[in-house]
DNA sequence: TCTGGGGTCCTAGGACCC
DNA sequence: TCTGGGGTCCTAGGACCC
């Protein structure tokens, strides 16, 4: 049987969170704004009409704010969350085979489902009906034979009131298919953001019927394997599977910008390690630890005429870790390291790299190291390292896994007191 | 004056090995 | 001092997503 797909998205997800709890706000023009109120991160259908886009400043919007009354609300991000697993239950109920996607869309794989319903619109409405009566919000839902289908068709729901919210592209017939693909701009694909959209468009590429026509081989050629593999998707060919269970994270990001610039290493130090803090804590909720960690720091990319400066810098825990406090340190070191005085300073974060479950050929060949360094001699063990994968492959294993080059030659002295040779002069197989 | 905070994947190029 | 082809790993950077 061919996979089917349905795409399921809350319609402005913030934004109809907020209106199930103040009904009052239900056609009023309003958004919803992201951290220090800066920019708008969501929008109502009214403020959407009236030309605002996606991560509009907040004060570029005054005058028309004024204008049309347009309320904007602080994000509740707790609130959101708690929606959002809401809503995933009752499309559980659906079908198990449901990849959640984002917080305000799900996947969900239904050709199993299909034979209880009519056909798939009706499926769709049953849904839509059900996310309403349950939690209150609007949804549409998207049908088609890849996701990237179910995700032009539900772009097509929510853009044209004809299809009531539930839209399948697979029933369509071709031509009408082609007639709502060359009606729909190339960008609007999942996929093609905007640099790629120029190149396209500058191609003649303008609409989607016109990238359904291109070979996806010469589409490889130009834009990689990624823009292969959509192309494939919008002929009905799926490539993109569901994943039902979410892989694990390989990395951590807690980073905020200032309300107002800041100058002083100790400002700086200070949000950094709150950001440590955080971080720590989620790297903690999963259960993992992290055996590097980013530093950085940034201007105000917007202010054009001011000095800017941006830097980053990476470090190696000497053992994997999740202590705040530990964590903490090695921040404040990476900061002091790539502090620079006088730049006012808009941004800071920490990003930690999770130890992930696939080893890297370091990691596994360092445990390899330690095994046999209990068992046997750590220096024969490292000669075999050396010996099976070279000096290289050696001296990265000490040097990007979880020890330092002191550490390993201490060890190797404990084991051995006779042993003097120098980390950088270890015979070299051939 | 005021411009988010997360994430992922892919590629290219350099270093190194056999 | 000159020389090849095939491979892996790492990093930076670019593009994308919500």
């Amino acid at each position: 049987m061919n996979p089917l797909f349905a795409l399921v998205d809350v319609n402005n997800f913030y934004v109809s969170c907020e209106r199930v709890f103040q009904p009052k706000l239900e056609e009023v023009p309003m958004v919803v704004l992201s951290n220090n109120d800066g920019c708008a991160v969501a929008r109502s259908a009214e403020v959407k009409a009236l030309g605002v886009k996606m991560g509009t400043p907040w004060f570029q919007m005054q005058d028309l704010a004024r204008k049309h009354g347009i309320q904007a609300y602080s994000s509740n991000y707790t609130l959101y969350g708690d929606m959002s697993s809401r809503v995933v239950q009752v499309l559980k109920a659906f079908t198990p085979n449901l990849e959640v996607y984002s917080i305000d869309e799900s996947f969900l794989q239904i050709e199993t489902v299909l034979k209880q319903y009519q056909d798939t619109i009706e499926l769709g409405k049953k849904i839509k009906q059900q996310v309403k009566d349950t939690t209150g919000l609007p949804v549409c839902v998207g049908i088609g034979a890849s996701k990237t289908l179910a995700k032009l068709a539900n772009h097509l729901a929510k853009k044209h009131k004809q299809f009531a919210g539930v839209c399948d592209v697979n029933a369509m017939t071709k031509p009408e298919l082609y007639q709502w693909m060359s009606e729909t701009q190339v960008g609007e694909v999942w996929g093609i953001g905007r640099q790629i959209a120029k190149k396209l468009k500058a191609q003649n590429i303008h609409s989607v019927f016109d990238l359904l026509q291109a070979s996806p081989q010469g589409m490889r050629q130009q834009f990689g394997v990624v823009m292969e593999r959509l192309c494939y998707e919008l002929r009905g060919t799926s490539c993109l599977e569901l994943e039902e269970v979410a892989p694990a994270k390989q990395q951590i990001i807690a980073s905020r910008s200032f309300g107002k610039l800041v100058t002083s290493q100790a400002e700086l130090a200070q949000s950094v390690a709150t950001h440590v803090a955080r971080a720590a804590e989620k790297l903690r909720a999963q259960n993992s630890t992290t055996g590097a960690l980013i530093v950085f720091i940034q201007t105000n990319p917007f202010k054009q005429y001011e000095p800017q400066y941006h830097q980053s810098i990476t470090i190696p825990l000497p053992d994997p870790s999740d202590n705040t406090l530990t964590l903490t340190n090695a921040a404040l070191a990476g900061l002091k390291q790539i502090y620079k005085p006088n730049f006012r300073y808009k941004k800071a974060g920490v990003i930690l790299n999770l130890i992930s479950d696939k080893p890297t050929m370091q990691q596994s060949l360092f445990e390899d190291v330690e095994t046999k360094g209990k068992s046997v001699h750590l220096m024969k063990a490292m000669d075999s390292i050396n010996t099976r994968f070279g000096n290289a492959v050696l001296r990265s294993a000490a040097a990007g896994t979880n020890s330092t080059k002191q550490e390993w030659q201490m060890r190797a002295g404990n084991k051995s007191p006779n042993y003097t040779t120098q980390w950088d002069e270890l015979p070299v197989a051939r």
